[in-house]
DNA sequence: TAATTCGCTAGACCGA
DNA sequence: TCGGTCTAGCGAA
């Protein structure tokens, strides 16, 4: 009755709005629906889809129509799943397709276990992608944009009868940061909060305003607190606030692995639930390899913390450290407050110090929310070019994100994927390892008159120029005709997947750079230019790696090894006529070049020798001009007498300097090293004054000696990459672990160690101890000075005739011999 | 679930 | 106690 009812008032709307998630559920008829969650004007609309169906696609050995009779017919499994239909599927790259479609997920996952290895199948194909996230791949739909949707009304569900592209730009997002503190019931002193004995204690929010949710009455005077009886108050005091404010993503800093599952479970043990987003659905977490991922439907979970491993990843960022306070000082510069676990349990037992630690709260969920704020844009750049949500976009690593890109493009081709190696596979290209670049060993020493240049996106501009992909390789139709390599030969007919990809990502790439400098630096359109120009960069960069590496599906042996042998030759054949030219090359590696300008050759003579190497070079390759510079320094290694190659420092014409590969830029080396090593350098290259340079180092060293130098400029970092107990060979940062994890101290596998090295102890590691567990003053000053210091500034003094014993000169003290 | 190779250096480890 | 070899980490491209 009721449902006739509904049915008679099936009413046709239209809609505009941008998807910002997708996901499926199981109706009453047992069928996946794929569901969209789409922002428009007013909030979040969930839209179905229920015509789009699971699939997968199996070759048939010989008789495809015999084999698609049987399927038909066959049952699998103990639910006796039946396929809905299986249709002879034309594909570019497959001869004997079908494609069997499933009622519901599960149905498809029984089926496709059962034809594993079944009769008259030779394979099955694109058996393994998730079937909402291959949704917005089929109906070409980018999320974030904005559309307008003809949405049909039926039996209380709104389903999509069409969706036609308004614009790329969507509807703007709205963000919230949020933040926990914790403390734990007397008695307890573990690092790691525990959220089944421990409690939430403050819980703070950064939207366009900051404010923090907490408990003791004496933090009402404070503007931006709100006090609250309890922790369960405190929680759905929480929720109530973001059911009011419905944000559509919602940020923190480690709520994959923290806020969010303490968060839920403090909920619980309160007795509550801590449900989210527009389906009041409580997060999710999961092991996402290395890492937890919290997520909830329609509601993107955005990590920072996350973002920065992933950009720090891509060589987008570079630090030392990831905490928020290091992440913040290196994005904004400037400081921000640092209150420790042990301390935030004090005030907390002796109610001392509130106003700072709500203060600190606060500032947490600020600067999370700027963090988010600074790369949002790009992501969302991200999510729509290949077609995934934000929660996905920000912990996708490139080779998930290369993957995405060429599944996209091989649906609009007409072709199948490839499917993942299996383990014998795998194991089989883990043990193969390709010859890659060529790195020419230096001219050591001090240089005048340097121009560097370099090919633009060098292996991708080689790979499109020769039309390199996998399936372009020793075709059919160019055995006599194609570009050969080695033993392999690349068709000359048919422009290949990647060929296609790559020359459009570049052009797109120069349009963006081209359309950015017509805008002013610091502007929102300049900002999100920048962020697309970024990802396809990062795109064009990943791709020749990602099939080289024994997990990905367009692995190929041949074409990398083809496309390093001309990564190689390209270059030598560059440096050759550099020198035929009458340039001196000092240095190359991979794809750039360091010459030398004698006398008599000019800035222009170097712009006439690109210019020629350019106009020999093929299809979209390129070698530009990177820099010029006044002075350059290459020094020799420690060991024997060649120069050191990935290790030099350059300064131009401004007096900027480029320091590269040097202790300098390393993070695994003292403060007190490596500032003084910069200022060696660039005494040298600015005012080629050694004996200055010698002056300082010398200082340094009696400020060691002198017991007088600050922890923090001592400091060494590393990172433990297994368990303590793991490692072979016990170094000084493994050494400072464990001594650590024996006082009570949580660190695993990828926890960065900041270690001293103390007095106390004989070998190097005996004497390393974790940077928190030292005083002021307590280190030993020999080893940083002949260990740290010394080392980092020796070679480059020698390069201009100073010996170690010139620097420890006036810096010794008498009484102090070498050896104690 | 997962991008690559090349290169430098420290410090442990191990046998003489 | 010395010196060669190996493990480990980080950076360049």
């Amino acid at each position: 009755m009721r449902n006739k009812k509904i049915c008679a008032m099936q009413t046709k709307t239209s809609l505009q709005g941008s998807i910002i998630d997708t996901d499926y559920f199981q109706d009453k008829k047992n069928n996946s629906v794929i569901r969209l969650f789409v922002k428009t004007g007013k909030g979040i609309e969930i839209l179905c889809d229920p015509d789009f169906r699971p699939y997968f696609y199996v070759i048939a050995e010989s008789n495809p129509e015999a084999l698609a009779k049987k399927i038909r017919r066959a049952e699998f499994g103990e639910s006796k799943a039946k396929a809905v239909s299986v249709e002879k599927a034309e594909k570019e790259n497959a001869e004997n397709a079908l494609k069997l479609s499933f009622r519901n997920t599960s149905d498809l996952v029984t089926a496709r276990e059962e034809l594993r290895e079944a009769h008259g199948i030779r394979e099955r194909r694109e058996y393994d992608l998730p079937f909402a996230e291959r949704y917005l791949t089929d109906r070409g739909l980018i999320p974030y944009a904005l559309y307008e949707f003809q949405v049909r009304e039926e039996n209380g569900f709104k389903q999509i009868e069409s969706a036609k592209l308004v614009s790329e730009q969507g509807f703007p997002l709205k963000s919230i940061a949020l933040d926990i503190e914790t403390s734990q019931a007397i008695g307890r002193e573990e690092f790691f909060a525990d959220p089944k004995k421990d409690f939430v204690i403050m819980v703070s929010y950064s939207d366009r305003d900051s404010r923090v949710i907490t408990t003791p009455k004496a933090l009402e005077k404070l503007g931006f607190v709100d006090v609250v009886e309890n922790e369960k108050e405190m929680i759905e005091s929480t929720r109530e606030m973001l059911f009011r404010e419905k944000p559509d993503v919602l940020v923190t800093y480690n709520g994959d692995s923290f806020d969010l599952p303490f968060l839920k479970e403090r909920a619980h043990q309160n007795g509550i639930r801590f449900g989210l987003g527009p389906l009041d659905e409580e997060p999710e977490t999961r092991r996402r390899g290395l890492y937890n991922a919290s997520r909830m439907r329609g509601l993107q979970h955005v990590d920072a913390f996350q973002i920065i491993k992933m950009l720090s990843a891509m060589d987008a960022i570079k630090l030392a450290k990831y905490d928020l306070e290091s992440v913040y000082k290196a994005l904004f510069g400037k400081e921000k407050n640092k209150i420790g676990h042990k301390e935030i349990l004090k005030t907390w037992r002796e109610q001392k110090g509130l106003e700072e630690l709500a203060t600190y709260s606060m500032e947490d969920a600020l600067a999370t929310k700027k963090i988010c704020d600074e790369y949002l844009q790009f992501y969302i750049e991200l999510a729509k070019t290949m077609r995934i949500n934000l929660f996905e976009a920000t912990r996708t690593r490139t080779g998930g994100l290369v993957e995405r890109m060429l599944t996209n493009r091989s649906f609009e081709l007409n072709r199948l994927i490839p499917n993942k190696p299996n383990e014998g596979e795998m194991r089989e290209r883990q043990d193969y390892t390709f010859q890659g670049a060529y790195v020419k060993e230096p001219i050591s020493g001090l240089h005048e008159r340097l121009a560097v240049l370099d090919f633009r996106s060098f292996h991708m501009s080689i790979m499109a120029s020769h039309n390199m992909s996998p399936e372009t390789m020793n075709c059919d139709c160019c055995k006599d005709s194609g570009f050969v390599v080695g033993n392999v030969w690349f068709c000359a007919k048919k422009s290949g997947l990647i060929t296609g990809i790559v020359k459009e990502l570049m052009e797109k790439r120069a349009k963006l750079r081209a359309e950015m400098k017509k805008h002013e630096a610091g502007t929102s359109r300049y900002k999100a230019l920048y962020a697309q120009q970024w990802v396809t960069k990062i795109l064009i960069n990943s791709i020749y790696g990602y099939m080289g590496f024994p997990g990905a599906r367009w692995y190929s042996r041949p074409l990398v090894n083809a496309l390093y042998s001309l990564v190689r030759q390209y270059i030598k054949e560059t440096i050759a006529k550099a020198e035929k030219d009458g340039f001196i090359a000092i240095y190359s590696d991979t794809d750039s070049c360091f010459l030398e300008l004698p006398e008599g050759k000019t800035e222009k003579d170097l712009e006439e020798f690109a210019k020629k190497i350019n106009s020999e070079l093929p299809g979209v390759m390129e070698i530009e001009i990177e820099g010029q510079y006044k002075r350059g320094l290459f020094v020799t290694k420690k060991q024997g007498k060649e120069a050191a190659k990935k290790k030099y420092a350059l300064i131009d014409y401004k007096d900027k300097l480029k320091i590269v590969g040097f202790e300098y830029v390393r993070r695994d080396w003292a403060r007190i090293a490596r500032d003084c090593q910069r200022d060696v350098i660039e005494i040298v290259l600015k005012e080629g004054n050694p004996e200055k340079a010698v002056q300082i180092v010398r200082e340094r060293i009696a400020e060691l000696r002198s017991g007088k130098t600050k922890k923090d400029d001592l400091v060494i970092i590393s990172q433990l990459t297994k368990k303590p107990s793991e490692y072979d060979s016990v170094g000084p940062h493994v050494s400072a672990a464990k001594k650590a994890i024996a006082k009570g101290k949580k660190l695993r596998s990828g926890s960065l160690i900041e270690f001293i090295i103390t007095k106390r102890g004989k070998s190097i590691s005996d004497r390393a101890v974790i940077a928190e567990d030292v005083a002021e003053g307590d280190y030993d000053a020999e080893y940083y000075i002949e260990n740290q210091l010394v080392p980092a500034v020796i070679r480059i003094l020698q390069e201009l005739g100073y010996s170690e014993e010139d620097l420890k000169q006036g810096g010794r003290q008498s009484g102090i011999g070498k050896w104690g």
